[in-house]
DNA sequence: GCGATAAATGAACAAATGTTCATATATGGG
DNA sequence: CCCATATATGAACATTTGTTCATTTATCGC
């Protein structure tokens, strides 16, 4: 018996005029991707951590390795992550380097993943 | 000459009184996890679109292929991603089956992220 | 029942992601 | 100036994640 893809659905359609109504209003590519990095961001537990402890007062890469009981190294690469996004920003103390959130809209985002969280 | 890891951090604190007050308060594991995989969930363009769209209206596999340009397979394993975490749910009518969102305070995330996507 | 097709799924593969380890850089104290 | 140490970083590695491909299941029309 011949092998066959699945190929079908990829090109047909159901209900063509719901689809093309749909499409006229999808997100663009450019605003889904920087939503998906937003949201791929905070979907990850050492950054929710750092973050949420940011939120309540700044801290250097070795209390936050201590809090978080993770390798100031791992923390370090986070936070270099965090600072590309422009979520934290750091402050050069002498040898410490105290970093706080730069972005606090981020935390209404926070609050309504909480909310999610603890509403299911 | 010796090598040496870098143990100092993980083992020193600058500011242990702060560390103890915030670990006081810090979120525990399971909401961390909990958070991580909510957000991690919409950090994917493919999911972000099928959610988009089911925002709009229900969809099927197969309209939703066409919709978004990807294999029905693809939109298949995803669909099954999303109804694992009760984000979206079928309804089968005849060999159709037609999705929509189970859980609409999802969307209150999503302004939130494109609030933030688009005040940057 | 049989053939067509919408949807689901397992497995293989590819790509992205996060951690660890070793090392480098920078700064303050002696 | 050294030396200790706070932070940063590159590379290797392991893990996770997403897609593709082949196949299966379920349902409709004949």
């Amino acid at each position: 018996m011949p092998k066959r893809k699945n190929i079908f659905c990829d090109t047909h359609v159901i209900d063509r005029e719901k689809v093309e109504r749909i499409s006229k209003i999808m997100l663009d590519d450019s605003t889904t991707l920087d939503l998906a990095e937003i949201f791929r961001t905070l979907g990850d537990s050492t950054r929710i951590k750092i973050l949420f402890a940011l939120s309540k007062t700044e801290f250097c890469v070795c209390d936050l390795s201590s809090l978080l009981n993770i390798s100031s190294s791992a923390i370090s690469h986070q936070l270099r992550f965090l600072r590309a996004l422009r979520l934290v920003k750091p402050a050069k103390k002498g040898r410490i380097v105290h970093y706080s959130l730069d972005d606090k809209h981020i935390l209404k985002l926070f609050e309504e993943g909480l909310k999610h969280v603890r509403h299911k």
